[in-house]
DNA sequence: TTGACGAATTTGTATATACAAGCTAAACTA
DNA sequence: TAGTTTAGCTTGTATATACAAATTCGTCAA
């Protein structure tokens, strides 16, 4: 099947992007760009859906569909999103180095086989993240350390073909471990922002727990939120 | 209009969290929940969708919808949250007091009048994060200390008739200013979890930055999240 | 001039139909 | 028995129609 909404959002969220609409212009109507797309409104209103919760426009009943400014979203970390996505943007700022690679029986929802996987984040030549993860060996039957240093999400959904579908996350601050004293260049920076997630299959498999540490310093969280209706 | 599918998410969250549907239960067939409600299999899926976002369900094509385990979610602090909706799940614990409120020519996104509100949020009897927020005097004529200590929101969406929509949230890591210790019980926690929000109004109207300073050790943010497609 | 009203436009909700795509389990075949 | 195919279920996408609700703007009247 075709997809068309899908398209429909990427060529519009592209047109706001390159800025052909700009912050405050209103969209074309639902029924105008049904015509334009040769298509029938209510895929219109799939695609314009989520436009909103992308946070690319706002949709006002009566009046129309208003552009916001992403502008002030320069470091869409939210969502599940990996370090090699992020790392995109940041270019050949950002290098990954593997420092512990290893299956053994692991605990993970349930006592099976796991892959263990430390990796350091270079940042501008500083040690700057430190990501633990716990994979499930069921899911992911072989890892190695090529995989690992790349991305180990394009390997589990280009490869291996599986869909990564949600995440439950928490951020909580903590004092520095002995092994992020070892592998971080924590400087004067006496705090550790530790991000923890449990990511999920699309068949609501548990497949990976990671802790990803961050220096203080260097984090960032940036998030678009709708107001949520009780 | 009635917003049957609003309804039915309702009474379908209300299940799940009541624990009629179990994690892991499959609910019933988009078709037979369209008979059960007496609706097209359209609004049903509206209903559901708002499920799936919401992080009670997940849809898997060909299987159905699975009920997600939720109770990770203890502290949903994600999406637009007032701290009087959180402090309802403190209950007695929390309490705000109010340390500033004046109105002056300010700056929030143009020249304008603004309110400048500081407030004081004690949980368990210790004062554990500092609120400051500038509120656009266009849209909030008249505020009081009265207000300040209940619910500002509450005051805007019920007493105004106006609609909070959206919000640019960014959480960063700061030492301490001079008024963060005057104002909290810091102790020896010597950083600040600051976020700092932009809320809009319905009609894309900024009315509201707020930096919101968190002691560090009772910081806490936990999310649902999920995966954006390209 | 000002206010009230109403028509036109726009988004929101509800319903119906058709077919595609994915999953499961029964039926079938070698 | 073991593997394959198929039928029937599930959710996903696309289309069409009808009416409700909110906004905008022009028209009309006081």
């Amino acid at each position: 099947m075709k997809k068309k909404f899908q398209d429909i959002y990427r060529q519009i969220s592209e047109s706001i992007e390159s800025e052909y609409y700009r912050a405050g212009d209103t969209l074309p109507s639902e029924n105008q760009l049904a015509e334009t797309y040769d298509t029938s409104r209510e895929t219109i209103r799939k695609a314009l859906k989520m436009l909103s919760e992308h946070g690319y426009i706002q949709k006002v009943q009566g009046k129309g569909s208003i552009v916001l400014d992403m502008s002030r979203i320069n470091f869409p970390f939210s969502g599940v999103t990996s370090f090699r996505e992020l790392s995109q943007k940041l270019g050949s700022r950002a290098k990954t180095e593997v420092v512990y690679l290893e299956q053994d029986l692991g605990h993970l929802e349930v006592e099976s086989m796991v892959w263990h996987v430390h990796r350091i984040r270079h940042i501008d030549g500083e040690r700057i993240i430190l990501d633990k993860d716990v994979f499930s060996a069921e899911v992911i039957p072989q890892l190695t350390k090529a995989i690992c240093e790349t991305s180990i999400y394009d390997y589990i959904e280009n490869e291996l073909g599986l869909t990564i579908s949600f995440a439950h996350k928490e951020i909580v601050i903590e004092e520095p471990s002995e092994e992020d004293r070892r592998y971080l260049d924590l400087a004067d920076h006496h705090v550790i922002v530790v991000i923890k997630s449990y990511t999920y299959l699309d068949d609501t498999t548990l497949f990976q727990y990671t802790e990803s540490r961050h220096r203080s310093d260097k984090f960032r969280f940036v998030d678009f939120a709708r107001r949520v209706q009780r």
